[in-house]
DNA sequence: CGATAGAAATACAACGTTGTAAATTGGAGT
DNA sequence: ACTCCAATTTACAACGTTGTATTTCTATCG
């Protein structure tokens, strides 16, 4: 690879006079510009970014953090993050924690991070209590509803509102006996607790009783464990004429065991999810969702990131900021917006 | 962040020590390397990546140029490589191309690179007629199957084999009027073409008739262009007992237009995909598939891409190399491995 | 007790870049 | 031709590391 030491020595001049030709500055003569980029052109000459940026002091790369990109929601979340990114003339540095605790540690403190200028940080196996773990000397930016109030800028999704759109959505649509998928036992922060607060906020609003027994616990995410908490309920011979899944993917699985057992989608039990995960839109039925609106949360999160990294330094950055971004409800075949209407 | 200046400062001894000391070096007096500690510890002293990698003349990163994360396929593909990446001590920066021959072009020859020691490369944009473009000073593997016979290592599926084993277990379930979706009109070479390659020859060693009618050609690999191929099939007013899918979305488009029509899968009709991406397990009913073994090709892929940048500069750096990785079928509801089995 | 070998520690340069400050050039004004 | 200032070019240092070569210890041996 050819280096400004080899373009000077070509065009016959210093190392400094190329840097400023590449780096376009003001004041070169123009028989030197053309001289210096002949000399480029022919060496086929490309920056070292990595001496560049040692030299800046800066990598000119985000890190992203997220459990597994298997995951459509990650890997969707991460699609955003890198436009967002390059956007700013970011690139971006992928990592999957597993979801596991001391992986999230080791990568919060070990020295991968330096060849970050900071990082987007989507926890899971980081509870409440770990926020002492999130004291870093770099620019870090929280995503998602693992831990709130740490000591760094946070972007939420509404759960609480977003989740008060899906059972007001249902509702709207003559349910009365709307069922929960994927709630965790004794939670108070965290995805699923919050939208299980919407959930009883919404119905309180409109003064339907909560019935617990329609509150399926589960901790896994997946579709198997939607499956499964579908099965547990039928199992349980409640009469329900609507679920809210916690997530898309329970809301897929449950979509599944439905299916299975009979039931009509939507006739017989409308089904709503959330995340508007791309599956959603052509599951069978279509499955309605809560639609978090990931590319606002990337480009939020990305900005508030290379915010705090323009920061670096100066004596006064702001105490943690939080963002929450506004859902929406998207209606579809398993529970359209008409009353019971037919299936296409 | 401290430096090793810093810590050579605070612990009394010069910053090469404190290298030593960091580096592992045997011939350190323990009360030496005890002291140096203590202020590595004090002062929370990490290594600088950039830095140790301009003066070593790498980055430890090698980038991953894909299509879409959007894509599953890619997702998936992505979480493989980001894994076997890790295990051999390297980090991995992700582009996207947003499959687009201008982005493809100037990712492979920007200055972007120079933070690589190499680049797996998934072309989409490109064709064969571009093979100059790969004619690149850094090491390069490609993926996928737009390009063979590149000046590049290349990893592929195994398209002819996979599809040949999908019509296989179609035929071997008793199909005999198996139509295809997404095919290429006049395309020698891409994965389209290659498995509808593998259609027809387990066609033709089955003595089974080619019938033109029943292919379906159509450029898009989303779930919407399977749903309207599977339309414009219906439309013809063929008759036909199974389904061979390009891949697993225009499979799952599909599955979703064979229900909205009516038809019973697998009873009236058969349907299997290609690419095993996680949602064809989860469909109703889950879609049978051919799986590439995407974990295997991400490793191989690393792999192979690790070799040649340690072969970088030794003077004989062997000649293209061209991988294949095994495609096994996964049979499930839409087309199972016994004869018309009933769902469960 | 001095020589000597190996261990331990160090100085220095270099990776490729760019900021700083100093040096050189060229042309206008007189 | 001479001065002066802006335009242009340059030398040097530094970003944080580590390889190489060199120096300084220290213990052992004759």
């Amino acid at each position: 690879m050819a280096t400004l030491r080899d373009v000077a020595a070509l065009a016959g001049v210093s190392v400094k006079t190329v840097s400023n030709v590449v780096n376009g500055f003001e004041f070169v003569r123009p028989s030197t510009r053309e001289k210096v980029n002949a000399a480029i052109a022919e060496l086929g000459y490309q920056p070292n970014l990595v001496a560049r940026n040692l030299r800046a002091g800066k990598t000119g790369v985000i890190g992203l953090a997220v459990p597994e990109l298997r995951f459509s929601y990650f890997a969707e979340l991460a699609g955003a993050v890198l436009d967002a990114a390059r956007r700013r003339e970011y690139v971006v540095l992928i990592e999957q924690t597993g979801g596991e605790r001391s992986a999230e540690i080791e990568l919060l403190h070990g020295s991968r991070i330096s060849m970050m200028d900071g990082l987007l940080f989507s926890p899971l196996g980081l509870s409440g209590d770990d926020v002492r773990e999130l004291e870093v000397d770099y620019p870090l930016v929280l995503l998602g509803e693992r831990i709130f109030n740490g000591p760094t800028d946070h972007v939420a999704i509404q759960n609480v509102e977003g989740a008060a759109l899906a059972v007001r959505h249902l509702l709207a649509s003559g349910r009365r006996r709307i069922a929960v998928l994927g709630a965790h036992e004794g939670e108070k922060i965290g995805s699923a607790a919050l939208r299980l607060g919407g959930y009883r906020s919404a119905l309180e609003q409109a003064g339907v009783p909560f019935d617990p027994s329609l509150v399926v616990y589960r901790e896994g995410w997946h579709r198997t464990d939607g499956a499964e908490a579908m099965q547990e309920l039928i199992g349980r011979n409640v009469q329900f004429d609507a679920v809210f899944a916690l997530n898309d993917e329970l809301g897929l699985g449950a979509l599944r065991t439905l299916f299975h057992s009979g039931r009509r989608v939507p006739e017989d039990v409308a089904v709503v999810g959330f995340d508007n995960v791309t599956e959603a839109q052509f599951a069978m039925p279509s499955l309605a969702t809560v639609d978090p609106n990931r590319a606002k949360i990337a480009q939020i999160a990305v900005d508030a990131l290379l915010e705090r990294i323009a920061w670096r330094g100066k004596e006064d950055d702001p105490s943690p900021r939080a963002f929450e971004v506004p859902a929406t409800l998207v209606a579809r075949e398993s529970a359209p917006a008409a009353v019971r209407s037919a299936v296409a």
